[in-house]
This record gives structure tokens, sequence and C-alpha cells, in this order.
DNA sequence: CATCCGATGGTAATCGTTTGCCATTGACGA
DNA sequence: TCGTCAATGGCAAACGATTACCATCGGATG
């Protein structure tokens, strides 16, 4: 079908090597007569190198394996354009996996990268298990984690301070004067469910309120999560005036729940979110929520990939970018309607 | 780093030919005893086939292209997700390439992805411009597009028969007493959006009702969009109880502006948008709108294209898959809340 | 005992590149 | 007239697999 470095020789009446030198890197080794013999040839039969060819004997493919929990949620499209943006400037191509947070997927995606012979990986939240990461790191695969990087693996890393994003959240509540305040969170399973749970009795804790068990549920992270987190505080009664939860999935979730319960938003009951997804600013009231700049998050990750593999295998680095708290409406602390940003 | 078939050869005491017998395809054509040998070997050495060498030997690399315009248009990540899912199960792996609907970034991503030999494609929208489509078919190039097939190309496709869904949205605010309805649709660039104009038009053409340039906009199918068309409406002094959006993003920013002018939903303005993302049943009020199989249509066209890969090259098929108007409170169609479904 | 045959496993070519090393050539100085 | 040398380009061995074809061997058969 398409034509090879052979056919290109031949047109041109050279050998293969002289194909190659004339085609890959500037080696200068030939002569401008035979050069451009060559390129008339290349030209005229449209040829193209064949990657898997080249890959296999250069031993780089210039592929990365991007591995993702789940692609449908929201926090993550962003992150994958930043990379795959990247990653394409570079002639990077980029091998989508869902793990949908199972540990066994993930190996197996692992194992199914390597057999490809991916130059590095880029691992969008990963799940508790670091073992396989460990073993990357043995074997000095170029690798970048996002979002979340386990104690006791030594790996670059592009990682938000969320402890202190979830503080300011729970800060901008108690400034407004909020003290039963609930939290929905993750799964007690996700590390990043434990570490906000944290970070909130944390914040409380400074504050000098007593951290009260009620106030807590399990959203799993999704709206429906929430919804039901309000659901239990009203069937049990408990009293509280104001909601943090761990991603804005929930959070929207939860106010749906409220406006569909007759509570007014923000005057009986503040909101605040987490993540700063597309629709926190197209919900009403708009949603106060800590906003990750996951664009970015996504280009850092691959720009370090990119330094690691044009090189540089120097120690492991962890950039931390600051989250930045997105004050809307959902809270009643603007008493205006500002102009709320809608961020991508 | 990684065992070579040579080495298994080696540690076995036989070929690599006899290895590759009994790693590869269940050739019966060794013996027993120097099966469990190889076994053996490969195991001790944890021997992982080189999928690459593979592909040049075998001219099939089990991967496929994917083309979407933006992943992070929420429209997008159901459908990968079902795309994903199926080629998984089946081995395949999956290369992600956003074009953000630009032509020239379409083709290159083409001839980058047949440098690398993949298998087969799939488009999830393609441009307007069918030449390079054309020429992939050519070179029977197993293909399959989703959501839209440019006329004059013939392709397998996985469609969905919005005609239909944007009639039966017009006809619902009809039936609802509505005169004027306003339409935010797409750039008069993008197929789609004519398209959905037309089904517009014809919809009013059928009920009678005269077709009035001063109701239509152009929202860029994005919320920002939505919000400015309802700003012009509005600073125009045009007389409008009802929108269609071309999409819910639309919708969704149109809605937000409305509540920010201090319109009431749906009393004054009743709204209903198009494709059904998470969050259509999330915003307040929950938003009618004309449901895609998304994940369907992900998993459909993969199958699909799996079908192609595994020999018939029958003659090329299209599926039309119904949409499905979902109707929620943004008209004032539900007098009770009813259970609202939110659907992935 | 010579021949034939099925079963088994090895040899080597191939997929499309890259690249170290060698052969050729023409210019140039001795 | 040689020998030397830089410039140029070809040969062939990789990269890691697959597979058509061939060699060997032990037993069955006449």
């Amino acid at each position: 079908m398409t034509a090879t470095i052979r056919d290109v020789a031949e047109a041109a009446g050279v050998s293969v090597a002289t194909v190659s030198r004339v085609v890959s890197r500037s080696e200068h080794r030939v002569s401008a007569a035979t050069r451009s013999r060559v390129l008339a040839a290349v030209a005229r039969l449209r040829y193209q190198p064949n990657l898997v060819a080249q890959g296999l004997k250069n031993r780089v493919t210039h592929t990365v394996g991007l591995i993702v929990p789940d692609i449908s949620n929201p926090f993550f499209p962003a992150i994958v354009r930043g990379i795959e943006d990247v990653a394409n400037q570079a002639g990077l191509a980029v091998l989508l996996c869902n793990t949908y947070e199972d540990l066994s997927k993930e190996r197996s995606y692992l194992a199914l990268l390597r057999k490809r012979m991916v130059d590095g990986f880029i691992f969008a939240t990963v799940g508790a298990n670091t073992e396989h990461l460990r073993m990357l790191r043995r074997q000095r695969m170029p690798a970048v984690l996002i979002a979340r990087a386990p104690g006791g693996v030594d790996m670059d890393a592009v990682l938000v301070d969320n402890r202190r994003g979830e503080r300011e959240a729970v800060e901008h509540l108690l400034r407004l004067g909020h003290r039963r305040i609930a939290f929905i969170g993750g799964p007690a399973i996700l590390p990043v469910a434990g570490e906000r749970l944290a970070d909130y009795r944390d914040a409380l804790g400074a504050a000098g309120i007593r951290f009260d068990p009620a106030l807590v549920f399990d959203g799993g992270f999704r709206p429906e999560g929430g919804a039901a987190a309000v659901e239990a505080l009203l069937r049990r009664r408990v009293k509280f005036t104001a909601i943090v939860a761990a991603n804005d999935l929930m959070a929207i979730g939860a106010m749906e729940d409220l406006h569909r319960r007759g509570r007014r938003l923000p005057g009986d009951v503040a909101v605040v979110g987490f993540d700063d997804i597309t629709f926190a600013s197209l919900v009403e009231p708009p949603l106060t929520t800590v906003a990750q700049p996951k664009y970015q998050m996504g280009r850092l990750a691959m720009e370090r990939l990119l330094e690691l593999l044009n090189g540089g295998t120097s120690r492991s680095r962890r950039l931390v970018l600051e989250p930045r708290l997105v004050v809307r409406e959902s809270c009643g602390a603007t008493l205006k309607r500002t102009e709320s940003k809608r961020s991508n």
C-alpha cells in the first residue's frame, strides 16, 4: 500500500541507507545532488516513515500512556486536554486508559502499555496501592503523577495544595458565621477522601469547634451521594447551616435536593464545593468552590514528562500548585451579583 | 531490560521458533514436554511479547485512532468511555486526538495515525470537509463515524435521528402554547448547526408558524453564547416566551442569564436543550432536553469497528439511534416535581 | 535391511527502519 | 606514478517477533 524506504531507494537509484540518512535527522553525510534526488522520490511516492518500524529499531515509540480513573468524571477532561495539547506539539501520541478506580485494571493496563513500549506514563490520580508504581520507578520508567502522590513513592508529580484549599473553604464559611457545617466526602478507601475529611476536621479544630460525626457523610463523589446526604441530614433532623462537599458534583447534587425540599440557597443553607468544574458557575446559585488549575496541571505534567524523556533523569520533583477559592453566591458572601468568572 | 523471545529460547534450550509457537496462537505443533519447558522459562523470565515487534511483523497493531473535536466538551466523554470499554475488552488500545474542529489538525492527525499503522479509526463528529475521509475509504481503512456522516461519504456510522429530536423539542413547546420560540444555534460553518436550524424551521413550518430571523442566534455551542443570545433578545426587546438551544451548554448559559435578569423559569421563559449532558438534570430548574444515548453510541461504534477489523469488509452500514425527549421542569410541562432521571 | 512417513523442532527470511563499518572515487601532494 | 585522504554511499547487522520450509529421527512396512 504505502511506500517504504525501499521503494524510495529504488526510485531514487540509491540505497536505503542513503534514504534514511536524508529523511531522518539532518545527517549531512550526503551530497546535495543525491539529497535532492531522494527528496524528489520521497515527494513523488508520498513516502511516510513507518513509526512502528522506527519504534522497534530506536526503542522509542513517541507514545505515552495516560491512566485516568474515568474520563467521564468532569474533573478529568480539562487535564487530559492539557496533556494532549503539549504531547501533540512534541510529536507524542497519547494512549487513553480508564481504570474505574480498579486496581487490577490499573495493573493490567500498565502491563499492556509496557508491552507496547510506551516511552512514559502519566497517572491522573493513582489508586492507593503503590506497589506497581515502585516497580516502574525501579525500572526507571519516566512517569508523572497528577493530583495525588501516595506516600512512600518517590516520583515526579504535579499536585495541588488541597489541604490549604479545603481549609480556605471551611474558613470562608466560619468567617460568615457558620458553626454547624456538614461535610460530604468520599468512600474511605480512597486516600483523597480521608485526606479531605482530615482537612475539614483540622480547619474546624483550628477555630475551636468540636468535630461532630453526625455531620459527616460519604457521598461517593457522585451527585446522588450529595442528595442522599442532604436527605439523611433532614431525616435525622440534624441541625446544620452549611455544607462543604469534597467535590462539586456532590455539592451540586446536594443543592438540587435542598431546592427540592424547599430550602433557600444560600439563605437557609450555604454550600461550598471543590474542583470548580465548568458547571460550578452555571448552577443556581453559582457555586462557591475551590478551583484547581486543571488544564495547567495537565500541561505541567506533560512538560515534566518531556523533560524526563529528553534525558535528565534528575531527582524526582514535585510541583505544588495553589488552589484558589472562587467565591460565587452559594454562601451569600457576595451581596450584589458580581461578575462570576467562567473558567475552563 | 525485559526478556525477549530469544532469552526464553535460550533458557528453555529451544529455538525462538518453538517459543513463538508455544506463546502465540495455540499451534499444537510442539510436544507436551517442550511446551512445558518453554512455559516454565516464560514464567521464570516473566516474558511478555513485544507488541511493537509483533505489530511490525503481523501488520496489525491492535490500536485504533479516536478523533474528537474536544474532549473537554461534555458531549464526548461518555462516548469515549463507551469506545474505550469495548476496545479494552477486545485488546485494542485507543489513541486520543483532539482536533478543536480544525481541519488541518484533523488531517495531520490522520497522517500521523497512519504512520503509526493504526488498524482503524473512529471519528466522533468529523468536520465538514470530506476529502480525507474519501481517501480513507479508497484505501479500505476501517473507520466508523459517530454522530455525523457528511453527505457523499460512504462510510460506516452510528447516528442519531436528530431531525426527529429537534422536532420533538419544538413540538413540545408548541404543545405547551408557545409561539415565539427563539433558537440558539451554532456557527454556520459547522454542518450540524445548519441542520439543527433547518429542523427548527421545519417544525415551526409544520405548525404554520412563520420563521422569524430575529429569533435566531449563533451561540457558538458555548454557555457564554447562550447568555449573549439572551442579552441580545432582551436588549432588542424581541418578544419571546421560549428558547430552543442546539445544545445543553448554551441552554444552561441562557438560563443562567435569564435568572440574573430576574426572569422566572419556566414561568416567564421555557427552555429546551439538546444532548442531555450530566448537568442537564442538575441545574435549576432541571432542563428538558433531547437525550442522545452517548455511551451506547460509543459502544456501538467500537463494536462495528471490531467487525470491520475482523474480516467482513461488507458494505458500509449506518446505525440510526432514536433520541429521546427528556421532559424535566424547564418548560413547565410537569406540574408536580417528578422523579427526574440522572443518566450517565 | 532399506524405505517411507508423521511428528517435532530448527534455519532463515521477513516486516521497515537505523547505523557502524567498509568500499569506492577523485583530488592532491610527494 | 603512487599513496593518502576526505567525501560519499552501500552492505549488512541489528530491533523482536512470525512462519514457510527443511532436517532429523524413530518407528512401521515391505
